[in-house]
DNA sequence: CAGCGATTTAATCAGATGATTAAATTTTTT
DNA sequence: AAAAAATTTAATCATCTGATTAAATCGCTG
């Protein structure tokens, strides 16, 4: 699964991410990492000084994995409707890679909002985007009804990532399988998509 | 802030209560509680047999709390437009009170797929109400969009349950203090609603 | 008040956990 | 190859944690 670069480090961090991952901060030993590492757990130490130093280092990469490829995104010289649904697909395909990325975030932060000070820098790129200039042309033209685009970016980002968040619970409610909630998802990001365009680009608002 | 009724036993689930939420299970020692409600440790385990059993009360009491007041709505024989607008302001107002509610189960959830077992009744209430029989009428009678009530049910809890979920987040993109968090999300569920509503109750789907 | 059950406490246990240490092994440098 | 540095291991420590135990206290009934 991995090339010959597999040095010991990133060995015990890939291990530990997907143990973070799956079972949180709280929730994960040292001994967990170090066997699904398959090194000794004082080796751990050795890498990273303790658990929480290498939790920080792996919660930064996994913060870096969720708003990368969206920050690429929303700088993009795209149109709006090009820009909404290709951020909405590259949600889409990279919770269906892993679903548990953005309540593990959300809910690490919770538990611990210290840990926000490490995520400042690409939080605050977000709102601070050509998307936000490119909303306020069309707004100012008379394209779209006139939102702030905050609140635009909190529709693309809710309707797609509560999905995930919710999954157990939608599996259980609607009696789906894996394949079953993929194909539930799937269609839900269509109608999400139409529901959002069709929200912003009317003719006129309502008023 | 409680009445006389203090019996030992509720004051041990309040207290747990306040300290799982806060927490989560990994996070909170049996000692934590037992200082949080002022007993000693032991007691614990004489009322409750374990920190499990504890906390798989505590679990039913927040899940109920969750859902018993949208299951209710969803129930209510009111119109369509009203019952949607009411579903939101109903989950806007217990997360208002309560922003961990659902990212504290929701995430339990996912650390302990078993604990599924004890939502399953109410879970499974949802899909099959009243509400599913309305949204089908409506079709029937090209008032809505055709769509599935499971999609439109996951579209009203996604808008509004994310902004909780991702309350810390937010806050720190947009710079905001409570209160402005608290605007913001006043705001961001008035458009919301309308977005939703527009794109139900549109004269023709466009197929 | 004596006796009995319910409630509460202090003390303690056994196991888990994060971290350290000192020694062994491997790799790199000279 | 010898010396030095980096890597890895086994063993161990101190603390924390969930749970138990045995004794103390409270409240009620006869």
């Amino acid at each position: 699964m991995k090339c010959l670069t597999d040095t010991t480090e990133e060995r015990i961090k890939e291990a530990a991410k997907t143990v973070f991952l799956e079972k949180g901060f709280d929730g994960t030993t040292t001994r967990d990492i170090a066997s699904a590492a398959g090194i000794n757990s004082a080796l751990m130490n050795y890498y990273f000084r303790s658990k929480e130093k290498l939790f920080q280092s792996i919660f930064n990469d996994v913060c870096t994995l969720l708003f990368k490829g969206m920050l690429e995104l929303i700088n993009q010289p795209i149109s709006l409707r090009d820009k909404i649904s290709k951020l909405m697909d590259h949600q889409f395909q990279m919770m269906m890679q892993n679903p548990n990325l953005t309540i593990f975030i959300m809910n690490e932060l919770r538990l611990n909002p210290e840990r926000l000070y490490g995520t400042i820098g690409m939080a605050k790129q977000v709102p601070e985007s050509i998307f936000h200039q490119q909303i306020e042309d069309a707004i100012a033209q008379g394209i779209i009804t006139p939102i702030d685009s905050h609140h635009i970016l909190t529709m693309i980002i809710a309707n797609i990532q509560f999905l995930f968040v919710s999954k157990p619970m939608t599996m259980l409610a609607q009696g789906l399988d894996e394949a079953g909630f993929n194909a539930f998802a799937t269609r839900h990001m269509e109608y999400v998509k139409d529901m959002i365009c069709e929200y912003l680009f009317k003719p006129e608002p309502v008023t």
